[in-house]
Parts: structure tokens; C-alpha cells; sequence
DNA sequence: TGAAATGTTGGGGCG
DNA sequence: ACGCCCCAACATTTC
């Protein structure tokens, strides 16, 4: 047997690689990467932003450790569709081996794949502890609502024990050529520098072994402080799986001393579950929201509130300090995206779709589902979002999850010498407090660009008006397109 | 995985 | 000692 082991962007690695280990215990195996520009996760040509430069470091380091098993990673330049079945026919392969997944743009080739190639083209379920729309509620649809989605998932069978690496892999067939690495995408797009961020399987296994030993034992609390190092730093890992989900599980699970960061953890997994799910078995959801009464909602397009939001300028330093992090690390513990979030379809009303795409763009582990699923769930429109009533208080939730100010201090220096009581809330500190500070508001750092209170009140019309509409005009008509709202 | 408004309770100061 | 008020702390309701 002559298997091509296809590589794509979700399963970047050796190790508890399913499709791999049968391949390599079957006969010979071509790894392959096929290089499609328009399904390169990155934003770009030329730059280096920090989220291309980790996809590279993950590619690279694939390259290597499939060299070091005595193989080598095949790059072809071209479109999956056409470059695969070319492959099949000139290495003689008897199948195609790869990961699903559940990104629609990827689904929608891989069944076209399906019928060029048959019963040759085999996917394996990898990217998710379970495969996605094997859950359903006792009436036989989709789950809407996490805690009954986590309950379902908790009551399935034990998630398996990840694989270990292949330890050699069979060399290369002989009998037919392939193309050399010289023009290797890899080799253009190595710069040389140090990511402050390094991708690879190996810089995550040694992340995942950090976070066990240092991290889990208090993440439970810690997860929500933006101040402290508390998540766990897995998801671009996750993401582009140079760590699989299910050694992310394992590795939990098997922890000792046991806490209920395990739990926590787990629970975050389980999430991830649930946006992949979702996204699985209502791909609409990233075009639109998921719960249908949110269609047509007023968001407005205002470019300078806009500018202002995804620069850092907004006035609130907690929303300052995520958007600046974002672009300059591609990466925003999650309470700050929330906070973000919120900040921008709440108090400025602009469309949760274009936070959503800016995120995916500039995130080390921007994916599809759970973007998606957490700028829906931000906005109240989403998978058991929280009802629209919920608005965060940027000060409030600053002062709660950062209560020193030091996350603030750190992404928005021009606040850093500002004393605790004051840095999320710079407009109220006496202008002597200022003055030390070397604070000048409108000038060094801005005043806020809305009113949170007026803000606020300005939404809650805003969203009651809508519903409101929204009743009368789908009531009489389509009864059944409201059932996926919570219950009570 | 909210926040603000409103209601309730209880301790302490005070006449 | 007692009632009254204030208000902090906590609980509940509302958005």
C-alpha cells in the first residue's frame, strides 16, 4: 500500500496523527503539503506579522522532524483540487489520507475530493475529541445550548489516549520522482528571526508540559486575570495543531496534583467542541447570526470610531491595551476579547462581523469555528450568547480582572505611570494625579470616544427596538425559526 | 462568562 | 434603654 499523508493547516505535526500512524504502519508513505495560496492562512505577502511567521515556524518544523524520521515533506504549488489527483495518478498512490475539517471553504474541496477520488480519499475526525454532529439533543438536532452540549459530551465515550510519533518513517518511493525543495515555499519564507512566539510541534508540547506543571493548578482563577500569565497559551497550537486537542485533553486529565483547573480547562475544550459543532452543522453562522431575530440589526459603519477601535484609541485602556496586544503579539487572553468585543458591537454599534474578521486575520490561532462562535456569543446573537441585556463596563471589568493595572501599563505605556485607583479610568484622576503621571488627556492618550453610560442605555433601545420588530414581523409567519431561542 | 437599580438587613452613632 | 437615621453590605430584580 502507497499512501499520500496530506498535511494542511490544522494538523501541522507528527505525534497522535492518526491518519500518519496508519499510513506509516501500512506501506509506503509520501507526505505532502500542497501549497495553494488562496488556503494560506495568513495575512500578507511580504510581511512578517507574527501569525504568519508562527504558521511558517510550523511548517518548518514539520519539514524537519519528518526529514529527521528519514522521509522528506513534498511541497507542490497549485489548487488541491487539480494538484491531488494529478499526484495519485504520477506517484502511483493507492489513497489520500488527511484531517477533516470543519471550516466550510475546506469541507466544500474535500467532498469535491470525495468524488474525483473515491473510496482513495480518506478523512480522519482528529481535529475534535468527538466528531462533529455526532451529538444531537433527544429530538435529534443540533445542540443550541452549551450546558446541555457539555453534559451530552461528558456522558460520550472516554476520549482515547493520544498516539505517539511514528518513530521512522518509510523512505520515499524509488520508483517514481518528485519535486526538489529548492523552490520550497519554506525556504522563501524563512527570514531567520527569533519569533517571541515560536510555532512547532515541539514549542508546544514544551508549552502544553509548562502549563501542566505551572499553570493548571491555579488556572481556574487565574484564566480570567489579563495581569498574569493565567491561560494557558495553547490555542494557536490548537489551531494549526502542532498540538492535537485530544494531548490537550490527555495531558489534563493525567496532571497531579489534581485541581478543579482541570475542570476549568476541560470545560474550555468542551467549548471548542461546541463552536466546531456548531459550525459543522450550520455553516451560516459565519455569515450570519445564529439566532434568527438578530438579522437586520442596526450596526452602523463609522470609520473613525472604527480607525479608533482596532488602533487602541478608544479611551478605555482595557479595550486599548487588547487591540494593541492583538497587532502587536497576535494574541488576547480571552477576558480582553469579551471586553473588546463588547466595546465594539455595545458602545459603538458597529457589526460584530467586522471585529470577527479582524480578529481571525491578526490572531496566531484565528480559526474559523471558535472566532466565530465567540464574537456570536459577544454579541448576543450566537450559541447561548449571553442574553443582549448583558453589557460589559470596561472599567469595571478592568478593575476586576486587572486590578493592579498592569496588563493597561504594559500594551498602553503612555498610562504606565498611572497609580491603580486611576489607570482604568484616567478622565476621573485629579489633574495633579495626571500631572505625575505625565498624563495629558486628548493629547497623550485620549478621552473616551463615547459615554459608557450613554453608550449603554443607547444599545439596550436599541436591541429592545429590534426585537421587539422582530416578534411582530416573524410571530404570525415562522413560529418554528424562534425555537432556537434559551428557555427561560 | 454583567451591571445597575432597587430592596433588605443590621450595626453603630446619636439624641 | 430606645427609636431614629445613616449607610454599608448583601440580596434581588431589572435591563
Amino acid at each position: 500500500m502507497r499512501t499520500i499523508v496530506w498535511f494542511r493547516d490544522n494538523d501541522l505535526r507528527l505525534s497522535d496523527h492518526e491518519p500518519l500512524w496508519d499510513a506509516a504502519h501500512n506501506g509506503e508513505v509520501i507526505p505532502l503539503w500542497i501549497l495553494d495560496p488562496e488556503m494560506t492562512p495568513s495575512n500578507g505577502g511580504a510581511d512578517m506579522s507574527p501569525r504568519r511567521q508562527f504558521y511558517i515556524d510550523s511548517l518548518r518544523g514539520l519539514e524537519a522532524s519528518i526529514a529527521q524520521r528519514g522521509s522528506r515533506l513534498i511541497v507542490v504549488p497549485g489548487k488541491w483540487v487539480e494538484v491531488l489527483p494529478r499526484v495519485v495518478a504520477a506517484w502511483r498512490a493507492d489513497r489520500v489520507v488527511a484531517h477533516r475539517s470543519v471550516d466550510p471553504r475546506i469541507h466544500e474541496q474535500d467532498e469535491h475530493l470525495t468524488n474525483v477520488l473515491g473510496s482513495a480519499f480518506g478523512l480522519y475526525s482528529g481535529e475534535t475529541l468527538l466528531a462533529p454532529g455526532s451529538l444531537r439533543t433527544s429530538s435529534g438536532r443540533p445542540y443550541s445550548v452549551f450546558t446541555q452540549f457539555a453534559r451530552a459530551f461528558r456522558a460520550a465515550s472516554d476520549i482515547g489516549a493520544p498516539l505517539p510519533p511514528p518513530e521512522v518513517l518509510p523512505a520515499l518511493p524509488s520508483d517514481v520522482s518528485f519535486p526538489g525543495t529548492e523552490t520550497s515555499f519554506l525556504e522563501l519564507a524563512g527570514n531567520g528571526r527569533k519569533s517571541a512566539f515560536p510555532g512547532g510541534e515541539k514549542a508546544a508540547q514544551e508549552r502544553l508540559s509548562h502549563f501542566v506543571r505551572h499553570g493548571l493548578l491555579t488556572y481556574s482563577d487565574d484564566r480570567n486575570r489579563m495581569d498574569l500569565p493565567g491561560t494557558s497559551r495553547l490555542s494557536a497550537d490548537l489551531r494549526f495543531g502542532t498540538l492535537s486537542v485530544r494531548q490537550a485533553w490527555s495531558a489534563v486529565h493525567k496532571a497531579v496534583p489534581r485541581s478543579d483547573g482541570t475542570a476549568a480547562f476541560a470545560n474550555e475544550l468542551m467549548w471548542r467542541e461546541f463552536a466546531y459543532s456548531t459550525l459543522w452543522d450550520c455553516p451560516a453562522v459565519l455569515q450570519s447570526p445564529f439566532r434568527p431575530e438578530f438579522a437586520g440589526f442596526p450596526w452602523r459603519s463609522d470609520d473613525v470610531l472604527w480607525q479608533a477601535w482596532v488602533s487602541g484609541s478608544t479611551g478605555y485602556p482595557v479595550v486599548d491595551a487588547a487591540a494593541r496586544q492583538l497587532l502587536q503579539e497576535g494574541f488576547v487572553p480571552n477576558r480582553a476579547r469579551m471586553i473588546a468585543a463588547s466595546c465594539l458591537t455595545k458602545d459603538l454599534l458597529i457589526d460584530y462581523r467586522r471585529g470577527e474578521a479582524h480578529y481571525l486575520e491578526h490572531l496566531l490561532d484565528g480559526d474559523r469555528a471558535n472566532n466565530n462562535a465567540g464574537w456570536q456569543w459577544s454579541a448576543g446573537c450566537g450559541c447561548d450568547g449571553q442574553p443582549y441585556f448583558r453589557v460589559f463596563n470596561p472599567v469595571i471589568q478592568g478593575e476586576r480582572f486587572d486590578p493592579r493595572g498592569n496588563y493597561v501599563r504594559r500594551w498602553v505605556p503612555e498610562l504606565a505611570a498611572m497609580p491603580a485607583k486611576y489607570v482604568h479610568r484616567p478622565w476621573e484622576a485629579p489633574a495633579a494625579v495626571l500631572g505625575t503621571a505625565g498624563v495629558r488627556l486628548g493629547e497623550t492618550y485620549p478621552l473616551p470616544i463615547v459615554d459608557h453610560r450613554f453608550a449603554r442605555e443607547r444599545f439596550l433601545a436599541a436591541a429592545r427596538q429590534h426585537m421587539r420588530q422582530q416578534r411582530s414581523a416573524t410571530s404570525d409567519v415562522e413560529p418554528d425559526s424562534l425555537l432556537t431561542r434559551r428557555p427561560a
